[in-house]
DNA sequence: TCATTAAGCGTTG
DNA sequence: CAACGCTTAATGA
C-alpha cells in the first residue's frame, strides 16, 4: 500500500477518481523494483497487475517466427500499461524487459476489476489509454515495412512524448542513444546518425544523455 | 555489391 | 566513468 501523496506522484490519473475510488485504488497498489536488463515477464507468463512505470525505462517486445526480437513499444516513467491483459485475465503476449533500473507500481487484479465494475471515472481512464494504444499498434503495421531508420526513430520519440499516455511528461527525455536504439530497433550508431538528421530538420535537439523534442507533430509525420 | 552492424578505441562531458 | 563519435572487419540482404 502507498500513501495518498505517493499515489498522486506516481499515477497521473489519481485525481480523476472520487474519494472512495481513490482510496480503493491506493490500497490496491504496491511498488517493486527491477534492475537493468531483467525480464519483468516473458510471453506466456501471468502478471496480474495493472502496471505503472514510476522511474526507469521498459521495452515491450515480441519474438518473430524467424526468431528475432521486435520492439513493440517503449515505456517510460509515468506510463501505465497492461490493462488489456488484466481485463481479459490472460497470460502476457509479449516480453517485458527493463532497460535500466526501474521502479514499478502494481495494482492488483481484484482492485482493478472492482474499479472497472464500479467506477465510471476509472473506465474513462482505461478507454482513453486503450484507444491511444490502438492508434499506436495500427501505426506499427506500416512502421517496420515502409519506414527508414530515421522515421522509425522519429515515431518512437513521438510515442515517448504522447500527451495522453504521458500527460506529465516534459519535452526533454533523459535517455542514451543506446537505449533509444533498443527501443526502436536500431543500432547505436544508426541511432546517433538519425538523431543528427532529426536535429538538422529542427524537429529535435540533443546532447549527452538527453533528447529535446522541438516539434512533436513533425516527428509523428516524419517520412511521409 | 552495397548497406548495416558489433566491437574496439580515443575523446568528451 | 559512462556516453559519444569514429574506424574497421564481419555479416547479410
Amino acid at each position: 500500500m502507498i500513501s495518498a501523496e505517493r499515489f498522486r506522484q506516481i499515477a497521473y490519473w489519481a485525481d480523476e477518481l472520487n474519494g472512495s475510488d481513490f482510496e480503493e485504488a491506493r490500497r490496491g497498489i504496491t511498488e517493486k523494483s527491477f534492475t537493468a536488463g531483467s525480464y519483468i515477464c516473458h510471453k506466456g507468463d501471468r502478471l496480474d497487475y495493472w502496471t505503472g512505470v514510476v522511474s526507469g525505462l521498459v521495452k515491450l517486445s515480441a519474438v518473430t517466427e524467424s526468431g528475432k526480437s521486435v520492439t513493440l513499444a517503449g515505456l517510460r516513467d509515468g506510463g501505465w500499461f497492461g490493462e488489456g491483459t488484466v481485463l481479459k485475465n490472460e497470460a502476457r503476449q509479449y516480453d517485458l524487459v527493463s532497460l535500466r533500473d526501474t521502479d514499478f507500481a502494481l495494482m492488483n487484479r481484484a482492485t482493478f476489476m472492482k474499479l472497472f465494475e464500479t467506477s465510471a471515472a476509472f473506465n474513462k481512464i482505461l478507454v482513453r489509454q486503450l484507444n491511444e494504444r490502438l492508434g499506436h499498434f495500427i501505426a506499427l503495421v506500416e512502421y517496420d515495412r515502409t519506414l527508414g531508420a530515421t522515421a522509425k526513430l522519429a515515431r518512437s520519440l513521438a510515442w515517448l512524448l504522447n500527451p495522453v499516455l504521458y500527460p506529465r511528461a516534459s519535452k526533454t527525455l533523459e535517455i542514451t542513444q543506446e537505449e533509444l536504439g533498443l527501443l526502436c530497433g536500431l543500432s547505436r550508431q544508426a541511432t546517433g546518425q538519425s538523431l543528427r538528421q532529426l536535429q538538422a530538420a529542427r524537429l529535435i535537439d540533443f546532447a549527452h544523455n538527453s533528447v529535446q523534442i522541438l516539434d512533436d507533430a513533425g516527428l509523428r509525420n516524419f517520412g511521409e
